[in-house]
DNA sequence: AAACAGATCTACT
DNA sequence: GTAGATCTGTTTT
């Protein structure tokens, strides 16, 4: 298979990292990402694939390189690029990126905010490449959808690392890394309250 | 058929 | 920095 799906076939934290600088591309926009998020499945109780699988996250038991979009809040899409190895649903939040092409396009779909400001944020980042449920399950080998993996990783003092953000369990797990210095970079935001005692 | 829950965002101070 | 909207898709009965 290519090797596109063969770099992704590590487990998603493995793979995290080395997406940061990679260019996305979907519905004429291309970002550059700049903060992802690994979740590892079954060994990860902030995995949507932790309780098993299920009609929503089935994408993530499937092979890696493909993308799973999810919905939520009412309103927003989040997207993850779906990582290996077979088997193991582990998948890397995409959390933000640099709009590096189709900036007009992007800057009509997010109402025209600082350029900056465009796809700082998982749903902010959908929003700008038109990414919908439609999208839940395409390949990244550039029909719709296509992942262009750095030439080199980002490493270094270049890359920033800590905790996931919105999350309330594993919220101690270093999972999130990101571009140093970057603007594009979402804000870090603390979970919310921890769930209530389970009812009898 | 009903209840749940939310990997967030925008607005506002 | 913080509060709260928001309302659909998902899961469970």
């Amino acid at each position: 298979v290519s090797a596109l799906a063969d770099a992704l076939s590590a487990p998603a934290l493995e793979v995290a990292p080395r997406l940061l600088g990679a260019h996305l591309t979907a519905n004429g926009v291309t970002v550059r990402l700049t903060e992802v998020e690994a979740y590892e499945g079954a060994d990860d109780p902030a995995s949507h694939a932790f309780r098993g699988r299920t009609p929503r996250n089935d994408v993530m038991f499937g092979p890696a390189g493909a993308l799973y979009v999810y919905f939520t809040y009412g309103m927003h899409y989040c997207a993850n690029v779906v990582c290996g190895p077979e088997g193991r649903a582990s998948a890397v939040l995409l959390r933000a990126g640099e709009v590096v092409d189709g900036l007009e396009e992007a800057r009509a779909r997010r109402g025209f905010r600082p350029d900056h400001d465009l796809a700082r944020g998982p749903a902010k980042l959908c929003q700008a490449l038109g990414l919908t449920l439609a999208d839940n399950g395409a390949v990244l080998d550039g029909d719709e959808v296509a992942l262009e993996l750095p030439e080199r990783s980002i490493a270094g003092e270049a890359m920033a690392r800590g905790p996931r953000v919105g999350i309330r369990e594993a919220a101690d797990r270093p999972w999130r890394f990101w571009v140093a210095g970057e603007r594009t970079v979402s804000v870090y935001r603390p979970a919310k309250a921890p769930r209530p005692q389970n009812r009898l």
